[in-house]
DNA sequence: GTCTATATTTAGATAGAC
DNA sequence: GTCTATCTAAATATAGAC
C-alpha cells in the first residue's frame, strides 16, 4: 500500500538486477553485455532497467559496492588474531575462497579494464582495497613483531604484493580447482624469515 | 619496382599497424577503440587497415603473434642451465621484466577478456604459455631431482602457477616499480623444499 | 513504476575512385 | 595499395503511453 515509493522494493529490484548484470558480464564482458539482454534475462525491458540505474555505469559499479562489507568482516575476523602469521595466511585464504568460481575471474577482469576510466567505480574498490590492506598491513608489523615474518620486509609493500597474488589466483580459475593450497604455501615462503640478508 | 605486391612492405605494414593498435588496446581497452582511431594516429584511414586485417579482431590477434619466438628464445636461454633452481628464478625475473610498462598491464587485461571468445586468439597464446611452462617444467623436474626444489610438488601444477605469480606482477604494474625482487623471492620460497610434510 | 517505441550516435566493414 | 564515402547494424538513453 505504499502510495509513492517502496525503497524496500526498490532496492530489491536493484539488487536484482545488478546481480543478473553481474552474471552476464562476467560470462560475455560488459560492452558486449547490452542492458536490453540483462533486461531481457529478468523478463523486463532495458526502460525498466535505467529507471533503477542512471546509466550503464552505474549498473557496474553497483556489482561492486557489496564487497565493502564483506571485506570489513574478515578483517575484524582476523584483525586481533593471537598469531599474526597464521592469520595472515587464512585471510589470503579466504579471499582466494572465489577463486574457483569462473565467474569471479570474469568479473575481475571486467574490474580491471574498467577501474582506469571509471573514477567514481576506483573510488569504490579502492575503499574495499584499502580496508583489507590496512588490515594485512596490521597483522604484518605484528608478525614482524614477534619475530614470525622477515623483518627485512616492508608490511605496505607485501600486503599489496599479497593482494595481487590473490587476484593471480582468480585469473588462474579452472570450474574444479581451488588454489588454497597454493596461495597458503605462497604466503607461508614469502612471508618467512629468509636466514641470509 | 615491385610490380604486384610487395611482401617486405606489407609486413612492415602490418607490424606499424599492430603496434599502434596495441598501445591503443592498451590505453583505452578494445571495444573503445575504434578502428578508425588507430588508422588515424598513423594518419591513414580506416579502409586501408581494413586493406591489411581481415577484421578487428585479426588485428588484435596480431599483437600477439611476435610473442612466441620471445619466450622460445628465453627458454633456449636457460633450459641447459647447470642449476636449475636459480635458473627458474631468472626466467620468472625475466618474464616479469616488462611488468613495469604499465601498457603491459592492459594488454594481459585485453587478453585474458578476449582469449575466452576468440578461440584462434586463445590458441596462439596457449602455444607461447606451453612453450613457456615445458620449459619451466623441465627445469623444476630437474631441480627436484638434484634436491634444490620441493619433491612433494607438481612440476606441471607448479609451472602454471608460476606463470600465474608472473601475470600478478603484470596487475600490479606501477610505472617507476620493478617487481624483479617480489617474483624472486616469491618462487624461491615457494619451490625450495619444507621441512615438514 | 514499467513498458513500447524510437531518437541519436557510433562502430565495423565495404565499394569503388584514384 | 590507399583513401573517401557510405552502408548497415546495434547500443545507449529518453519520451511518453499505460
Amino acid at each position: 500500500m505504499a502510495r509513492k515509493v517502496d525503497p524496500a522494493h526498490t532496492s530489491q529490484m536493484r539488487a536484482r538486477i545488478a546481480s543478473e548484470a553481474a552474471r552476464l558480464f562476467a560470462a560475455h564482458g560488459y560492452e558486449r553485455t547490452s542492458v536490453s539482454e540483462i533486461a531481457g534475462a529478468l523478463g523486463t525491458s532495458s526502460g525498466s532497467v535505467f529507471y533503477y540505474f542512471r546509466d550503464k555505469a552505474a549498473l557496474f559499479r553497483a556489482v561492486f559496492e557489496k564487497d565493502l562489507p564483506d571485506a570489513e568482516h574478515l578483517v575484524a575476523k582476523y584483525v586481533d588474531s593471537s598469531d599474526p602469521l597464521e592469520a595472515v595466511l587464512d585471510l589470503v585464504e579466504a579471499l582466494g575462497e572465489d577463486a574457483s568460481d569462473p565467474s569471479a575471474s570474469g568479473m575481475l577482469v571486467e574490474l580491471l579494464r574498467h577501474v582506469g576510466e571509471d573514477p567514481e567505480l576506483l573510488e569504490i574498490v579502492d575503499h574495499t582495497a584499502s580496508v583489507l590492506r590496512n588490515g594485512i598491513v596490521s597483522l604484518i608489523s605484528r608478525g614482524i613483531a614477534d619475530g614470525s615474518i622477515d623483518a627485512g620486509l616492508d608490511a605496505e609493500e607485501t600486503a599489496s604484493w599479497l593482494q595481487a597474488i590473490v587476484d593471480a589466483a582468480y585469473l588462474n580459475a579452472r570450474p574444479g580447482y581451488s588454489p588454497r593450497l597454493e596461495l597458503r604455501r605462497t604466503a607461508l615462503g614469502y612471508l618467512s624469515p629468509k636466514p641470509h640478508h
